[in-house]
DNA sequence: GCTGCTTCTTATCATTTGGTAAGTGGTTTT
DNA sequence: AAAACCACTTACCAAATGATAAGAAGCAGC
């Protein structure tokens, strides 16, 4: 089980060339948080002053809706997260983020963000692809709504992110696909 | 009907501050074009070279599955577009982008878009946030198939964006809408 | 090891949406 | 004008999902 900042480092170095002063600016940047199951990273209402490396762990996003939480993202470790609408456009949230296991995170602070994509090109050209990827991904989620039934959603988690049937409790995976719990349970049942 | 590039203008002063020499480098980097109904602006396969100014017109992104089309965005004048994941991470373009209206706009290449971005710190930050924007839009199509039907769906268009019931051919809204023509023709029956 | 709480399952019936087919109306082609 | 399309509608039945209720299984606190 590796150490969170070289977990940061490996992750970036994999898709960047990074100098020694272009990490040691990264590494001193980042604070490392660790937390236990069900702690809240961000809640409604609040304005995200962070963006974070999720090292280990597994966290949610979700909001309330009619009486029910409805689960929106699910983010898996060595991955960045952060409530893009506060955090980019300074506006409070509109959903909470919540660590679901035991996690180890990394954060910068949105005031240490502007130095680092400064004065590390890498991070910079990072920080303008990696935004771009997770527009495809919620891109992605949104065509299969549009386009498969929850079966089918559901078959391809099963298929593709195993890992995330056997992690995620049914009812945030329910409500993470749109459908009622009762309904992700039949669904199960007949495959 | 004012000019394409007075437009565009208008669109950034709205939310930025141009000097005249950000507004000169802007304005000579966008070439306007204008193109019929049908016009495809991008094809699956091809990369994405240009963003785009939409001035006039309206246009959709579409994707063959099942062979059926399914559409996957309505874009309306006075706003802006490209394919992202095409665009920004230079990968073929998995949508075709049409305009189902005779349309007026203005685009810029990516080689000229590097210039400007560099040049004009009021472009910088509109390209920053309008990025955040849109992914606020597509988190909130995300969102409301997670959480309603198509009818509630097809009611908040009604009320919010009557435009587009009204401009768009209802197999396109059909689509866009996660359903078929045959259930929006009910909905709308029922209504 | 109990107790109580939460999660998950199962069953039944209602609602929503899909699939198919047929029909209407408008537009384009010839 | 006739013919051939195309978009939209309507109707009928099938499939998918929701709502409700009840029970089983797992887990936390005592």
């Amino acid at each position: 089980m590796r150490n969170a900042y070289n977990g940061l480092k490996a992750f970036l170095e994999e898709r960047y060339k990074l100098t020694n002063a272009e990490w040691e600016l990264i590494r001193v940047s980042f604070e490392k948080v660790e937390v236990a199951k069900n702690t809240f990273l961000l809640e409604e209402g609040q304005h995200c002053e962070y963006l974070y490396y999720l090292h280990e762990g597994l966290v949610r996003f979700f909001r309330w809706e009619d009486g029910e939480e409805k689960t929106q993202y699910l983010t898996f470790e060595d991955y960045f997260f952060t409530q893009q609408e506060s955090f980019f456009l300074r506006r409070p949230s509109n959903v909470n983020i919540q660590a679901i296991e035991p996690s180890v995170l990394l954060r910068i602070h949105e005031r240490d963000l502007t130095r680092v994509r400064q004065q590390s090109p890498a991070w910079s050209q990072f920080a303008f692809e990696i935004r771009a990827e997770v527009q495809v991904v919620t891109e992605t989620l949104l065509r299969d709504f549009q386009s498969r039934t929850a079966k089918e959603r559901y078959l391809t988690i099963l298929e593709q992110q195993p890992e995330m049937v056997r992690r995620v409790p049914l009812k945030y995976l329910a409500s993470f696909l749109g459908i009622t719990p009762e309904s992700l349970s039949r669904i199960r049942k007949e495959v």
